[in-house]
DNA sequence: GTAGCTGCAAACAATTTGCACACCG
DNA sequence: CGGTGTGCAAATTGTTTGCAGCTAC
């Protein structure tokens, strides 16, 4: 197995329809979707694609950090590329960042916290823990949405 | 262990052994736990349960409230107990607070960060959102299970 | 031509639901 | 007693794996 040269920038080494059609599935969306919900979507833009198909380059793109994954509160996946919706991270580079969550609208707005990321490094240390990774998640009502709202249910998750 | 704890105040009408169980099991685990685990847990302290009642209660639980929910990379879902499950927090208000949690053993540490906290309403404001509420999870392998690792990490993403 | 890519079906795992019986109050 | 709580098994749902055929290179 010589590989370790290609594979370029995508992880792959084919570069076929059902990928693109993936990427491109994702790229149109502007927000999370789960991997049914883009594999319906290609369907019906007319070309074929197997489920199994869908979840295998997700899982690729994640893999890769070229995709964010977050669970909604069923524990199911939801994906999206990064880097390519927020003039906060107008840099081009997949690098590490979160997601503001509407409540209300699921509209996200990308974030990046540097010191976030230091932090955890650091009290992870602190407390002797190694091979750290971490998930931030942020909840709230987007400035459409920010009003007096029923004070019934608050997400109060966090470690 | 015993209880004795007045738990009327919410959902369930009868005071089962299986329920006392199964706060008893969240309340002794120093961190989250999922559905399984408890009920092994339970099982193995000698009470018979069934993993239906473990996941109706926990769902109970969660809807009262009284236990956070978080999903782990694997989208399976993890229980805590909210609200007395450190002895440092002493003091009277809830200080809000993290932990990092063991991949290998599920030991978990607090460790607090004032810094996240001020981020997440900063970034928040800065994006327009309002009524925010975060969830930071920090995973990673204690000092005890700290060799080689260098196994791929299995999700570093966050929302 | 060959190794990687696809996709169907089956396997899997986490969680939920149906239903008969047990037990709290 | 009466109805809530319990638990086994079966059903669901989301995701992964086995394997034969297809295709990009």
């Amino acid at each position: 197995m010589s590989e370790g040269t290609a594979r370029a920038s995508t992880g792959r080494q084919r570069n076929t329809r059902q990928a693109g059609a993936i990427e491109s599935a994702l790229a149109e969306a502007d927000g999370f979707r789960t991997a049914h919900e883009l594999f319906t979507r290609i369907r019906a833009g007319g070309q074929h694609i197997g489920l199994t198909t869908v979840y295998r380059h997700l899982a690729l793109l994640a893999e890769t950090d070229r995709a964010d994954v977050v669970h909604n509160a069923d524990g199911e996946a939801q994906y999206r590329l990064c880097g390519m919706h927020e003039p906060t991270d107008a840099g081009g580079t997949a690098e590490h960042h979160h997601h503001i969550v509407c409540r209300q609208c699921g509209r996200s707005v990308q974030v990046s916290g540097p010191e976030v990321e230091a932090w955890a490094d650091r009290v992870a240390e602190q407390a002797g823990y190694t091979d750290i990774t971490h998930t931030v998640e942020l909840f709230g009502l987007c400035p459409e949405h920010s009003r007096r709202t029923s004070t019934s249910r608050r997400q109060r998750a966090g470690a």
